[in-house]
DNA sequence: GTGAAAGCGCTAACAC
DNA sequence: GTGTTAGCGCTTTCAC
């Protein structure tokens, strides 16, 4: 089998005209309706699909949209990327993906290999600041960060979740419920979320109370485990993400910690299992696909003017791992 | 900025070579030592990158591999998805990902722009038949199948999970609690699975009790619930998916079967909510990274003489979710 | 061991 | 409205 795919130049010679011609005809350039009409069924009785090696070369820019994520397992990330991906394929575009698993270095490889292929836009969740971006930025490449933004990016458009407003709203509800002592255990990346924690909390904040993991469950499972042996004053966590939720739960019954009796948990980001938990979960909604589609709506609409970013909003809601302070 | 990249002419010029010297020396050809020394120096001064955009177009194939996925969102194929990135990166080859949503045109679409792209190798959870992959044979393109396979692709390569075995392994435990009325809780592509159900129940079969959903979440519940509540007498379900089983526990707490005592269940799948649920789900785990990891492997030494397939272990994990029929 | 040159498929500038 | 042609960056003969 095997057969070679048609060019540009069999379809030119079959349809007795100019290359030139078949690509404008292709292109929706201007032609007389007959010959426009002769090339399309030409092209069509071939079989014709225009190779994208040709034109990318010539036009000195691969099409397509690169995505960059710390992790496709994490549940968050795979909506964002299904995000990203229904936006690429309204516009038939392709997607090339890469995991950086909340390393800069690893990050910057992978921009390499974008580079190296000609991508032109990305949209990523960053891990690493200005110094990993510099050959993109010097290349030319547009970004576009979504959920979450980095240090020194001044000008590249964000499409955030408003964590500022879902930390404020949770730490309310917990402060409602006569928490005092309510912890933060915290993600990469998330200096913005923790900045809103303190000021929301106030002069509650306890600076041991905030713990960060890196981006894996077992370190995840570690920083619950560990803040929660070290300081079991505390009555109330809130958890930055989906595996740190996991982990919280995990540990908490590791520890023989009822929930909420014992510890009030609210957990960033739905995800369907917060229903199936016992008890379920009370969390912080983000509209993960939402921040994927619009991340790529804007970098794909790169050449008009864009907006320095978006807000999207968070939602609480309130299932069954919060309650009222414990007596102790 | 937006400053030019050097192209392999600027190397050649700075190092006083010709073009095809700086090419030969960067592909590990032959070159006199002092040569090459100088040439990779400048390289390296220069910053140099070759661009895939001329490598590509000369090849007449992109590198890189396509990865075709029913559904990101599902962390089954985000774990998979993870495998075939892992490998894929220590090849230092793109992954150009597009979703199928169980879906055979959808399917056909996707091929379609990785041929565009003029990917010729592709890791895929194949939805549509052999038609579907029709262009993408005669194209001389490599597929290799993760997961499951499909009708009519005789000599694709296939990594999967051995469904076989671990459906009964499943179904004996269940029988060994004395459960009689069995219902099999399936999904796109399963058949497989559901041929091994029927043959490890063997007389035990009631064909009403195999019921299928489409890929969806909304699907799965709408099977879940359809069959509780047409067959309160069945006393075990074997999900044929996380996304099932969450439906299934969704389902039977809606109408108040009490898992495990009304109703026994199991996953196929293991996923870390699994844990979290009440009760504790039992599974039948599946390797779904080393699926990818393995399929990728296949794919990218296409070279080589390829075993018709690959079929990795499944195990029983014993959780919470399973007891003895009761006594009803 | 090295360089010159052809050419991959396409688009855009230009001539008619 | 249409054809001719140059050339994008690279690899790969083919001479030397």
């Amino acid at each position: 089998m095997n057969m070679r795919r048609a060019t540009i130049k069999d379809v030119a010679e079959a349809a007795g005209v100019g290359v030139a011609t078949v690509s404008r005809v292709l292109s929706g350039g201007s032609a007389s309706p007959e010959t426009r009409e002769r090339v399309l069924t030409v092209a069509a009785q071939l079989d014709y699909r225009p190779s994208a090696l040709g034109r990318n070369l010539r036009q000195q820019r691969a099409g397509g949209i690169g995505l960059l994520l710390p992790d496709v397992t994490d549940s968050f990330y795979g909506r964002l990327a299904d995000g990203v991906l229904s936006c690429a394929r309204a516009a038939g575009e392709p997607v090339i993906l890469g995991t950086t698993g909340d390393d800069a270095e690893r990050e910057a490889d992978q921009i390499g290999i974008l580079l190296e292929q000609g991508v032109e836009r990305v949209v990523a969740v960053p891990s690493g600041d200005a110094e990993v971006w510099a050959p993109a930025r010097r290349t030319g490449l547009t970004a576009v960060f979504a959920h979450r933004s980095a240090p020194g990016h001044g000008d590249v458009p964000a499409v955030l979740a408003d964590d500022r407003g879902g930390v404020r709203t949770a730490v309310d509800y917990l402060t409602g419920l006569g928490h005092r002592r309510i912890a933060y255990l915290g993600g990469p990346g998330q200096e913005q979320r923790v900045a809103a924690f303190r000021q929301a909390l106030g002069a509650l904040v306890d600076e041991e109370l905030v713990v960060f993991a890196r981006g894996s469950r077992d370190s995840a499972y570690a920083a619950a485990a560990g803040l929660f042996q070290r300081r079991p004053d505390l009555t109330a966590v809130l958890a930055g993400g989906n595996l740190l939720g996991e982990a919280a739960v995990l540990a908490a019954r590791e520890l023989d910690l009822r929930v909420p009796k014992d510890l009030s948990l609210i957990m960033f980001d739905d995800v369907p299992w917060a229903e199936l938990c016992a008890p379920p979960l009370t969390v912080v909604a983000q509209p993960a696909e939402d921040i994927g589609y619009r991340a790529a709506e804007l970098v794909l609409r790169a050449g008009g003017r864009r907006p320095r970013g978006v807000l999207l909003p968070t939602e609480l809601i309130v299932r069954g791992s919060c309650g009222p302070r414990r007596a102790s």
